[in-house]
DNA sequence: TTGAATCATCAAGTAAGTTGAGTTAATTGC
DNA sequence: GCAATTAACTCAACTTACTTGATGATTCAA
């Protein structure tokens, strides 16, 4: 059951619903933008922009944010998002609980809430989740109508892999696919991502790499994993698994261990384990840093560092992104720490000169990271045309 | 300068462009089908695809082909692509000579030719690339009408990165894009990629790759390569530069070394060379597996396996693929040995049970695999929609 | 103040897909 | 062997959504 996009015909109500989108996705890219630029940049004609703004606007999705000054003519009238146009739910499922949030139309969280999680079968977990999301939309006040979808964030990998049973993925959905079933269950449109996907998503969208279009997302979660999109899009896999950098075998110290059992959040409450801290939250390892915590030091310098270094290179190199993003559950200073520490290599497609950015940037991070990269998967479809361009 | 692909509007135009293509592959890819059948899995009207059919038929770039027998109702006709219909030029730029053939719609190559390449700044290598292109087509005594495009196959990276100067790279092309610069040059349509990436666009056309839409090529050239295909689409990059694996770091006989300094037709040439053998040629090197030499034998089983092990691990949860392919300059007995004595990882998210393919196929092999992959480029863009939908 | 430049709208025109009725050609069942 | 059934195919009218060209609006520059 691999994941195939099939290429679908092109017909007049498809064209429209495509073209309404890509108008949308400028619109968000540019902030504010007007009808002849979009016109322009996209090949349509100003009337056909015209057309579909005038539709974006009566559904709320964009407003009408003044005139800009320009040299000459007639100065044009400026569209930008309108935040509360639509909304996202994201729901992330975790071993233990479930979190939702409800982002708007521009990424940002307006209600959050989390359940444990107790019955951990496929009736459980369904209705679980189907309860958060009722729970969320009812906190958050939202109209039916504005809801744009649900993204849900799950362990991956998806399906049963040679991984599976060494990580912590529901193996509840091995006989079913996810996306069907909740589909079903919610009866919504929904997305299902891995943690790593969704934290590349969330970055597109309202985070480190708004205004990029190709990037990685190395995302600590309680392993390894990392989200690649090109051109705006997931790059997936046959199956929805790439991206499983964690399970790659480095040599720390040595011997050949999974790269994630040198870098990852577990790798590091081991490392303090052994030298007799018990610290488990983001939090914890927030104040153990603040507090130059020396084993803690020890990891980042001496452990961490040079694995780092090295997923990085594989990263550049396999995918000669315009950044490789950090995110996910590590306190802000410690991946600030990390990106000044680590050495990036000089023989990586990506060190070139006269670059405007930095080879390596900090995403969001924090508990949430996951949650909010579900409600970011909504979002980012809402903005992603059913017929892509592929230029030239 | 990246080489972001922006989307595009719809119109009725390249609506059709767009169907006509999706017709013509979905053609390609069946080998034989009926209209009804593209019409069902495609989303358009059975008039729709008629309509479009009979334009196909009329470029003379499918044929009917007969009725099929069903179970009931009227035999639906049968269409198939029509190899004459169309031609792509392929051009392979290497340090000392420039390869050009011509392949037919189905990817079968009808003529090629050798000159070598004595001039090697931008107007020597153009003049070289434009003379090649004139006399293949006229060896094959193609009508000009009947040109799909020119696809140019050189050495990457493209543009200065932290690789250039170990390879063997075209630096002339540092400061034009080469796409744009033969484009104006050929006065026709032109794809430019490395060589790994068109061979892997060869596997799709008319290789191991059939049938398969996402899967790697791995890659050996002087060093070693990989080509990327998801969704029927190469994983470019932002800047072209994707799959640079050769120069990831591994650990050889307990030092890091890039991988391709380990795994590569230079490098077995190398250990040859070490032992006493000056083998240079695909055929020496196919004689010398015959013959069993026992340095090679060393180098196979001692040096190469597990390089190459890893480097599978590396691709397959990176990118989830349906399957990874070897080809290049290696003689297919090698490729044959290699794989049946690579140990595949247990740990990856390709070791999923109840596989129907093997997870190492052998590509093309032999010298000419980069050039034919370059006609491939203009073969696989002829039947690639330029506005591509995404599925659900 | 006039002209150039640009944005925007209107209304007519057009390309291409859809729809529905009717035709053709095969198999199945009586 | 013949009618019923099924599916592919065609024709012509219809619909959608984009394009085109004329006209107007708004601003800056000479």
């Amino acid at each position: 059951m691999s994941i195939t996009t099939e290429t679908v015909g092109a017909n007049a109500e498809r064209a429209r619903s495509h073209n309404r989108q890509m108008v949308l996705d400028r619109v968000r890219q540019a902030g504010q933008i007007g009808r002849a630029e979009i016109a322009r940049g996209s090949g349509l004609s100003t009337q056909a922009v015209s057309n579909i703004i005038s539709d974006l606007l009566s559904d709320g999705l964009i407003s009408e944010q003044g005139r800009k000054a320009t040299t000459r003519g007639q100065p044009p009238v400026q569209y930008g998002l309108n935040p509360v146009g639509g909304y996202a739910v994201g729901i992330e499922i975790r071993p233990d609980a479930i979190f939702a949030t409800v982002l708007d139309l521009c990424g940002k969280p307006v209600a959050s809430l989390r359940r444990t999680l107790a019955v951990h079968d496929l009736n459980g977990v369904t209705e679980a989740v189907v309860a958060a999301k009722s729970a969320i939309i009812e906190e958050a006040d939202l109209p039916a109508s504005k809801v744009l979808g649900v993204g849900i964030v799950m362990p991956g990998p998806f399906g049963r892999t040679g991984l599976s049973g060494t990580g912590s993925e529901l193996s509840i959905f091995h006989e079913v696919s996810p996306t069907d079933w909740f589909t079903e269950a919610l009866n919504t449109p929904v997305v299902v991502e891995n943690d790593a996907n969704a934290a590349a998503v969330a970055e597109l969208v309202a985070g480190a790499a708004r205004g990029l279009d190709t990037f990685a997302c190395l995302y600590f979660g309680n392993g390894l994993g990392l989200g690649l999109i090109q051109d705006g899009r997931l790059v997936r896999g046959a199956f929805g698994n790439a991206g499983e950098i964690g399970h790659i075998p480095v040599t720390s110290k040595g011997r050949a261990v999974p790269l994630e059992a040198a870098l990852s959040r577990l790798a590091v409450q081991k490392h303090l384990a052994n030298a007799g801290f018990d610290i488990r939250s983001s939090d914890g390892l927030a104040e153990a840093y603040a507090a130059r915590n020396a084993a803690l030091m020890t990891w980042l310098d001496a452990a961490a560092a040079e694995p780092l270094s090295h997923a990085i290179t594989i990263i550049e190199n396999m995918f000669d992104p315009e950044a490789v993003i950090l995110g996910g559950a590590m306190p802000d200073a410690i991946f600030d720490h990390l990106i000044s520490s680590v050495t990036l290599a000089e023989r990586s497609v990506s060190n070139r000169p006269g670059r405007t950015t930095d080879r390596l940037l900090r995403g969001a991070s924090g508990r949430m990271t996951g949650t909010l990269g579900a409600g970011a998967l909504v979002i980012n479809r809402a903005f992603t045309p059913r017929i892509a361009a592929v230029a030239r």
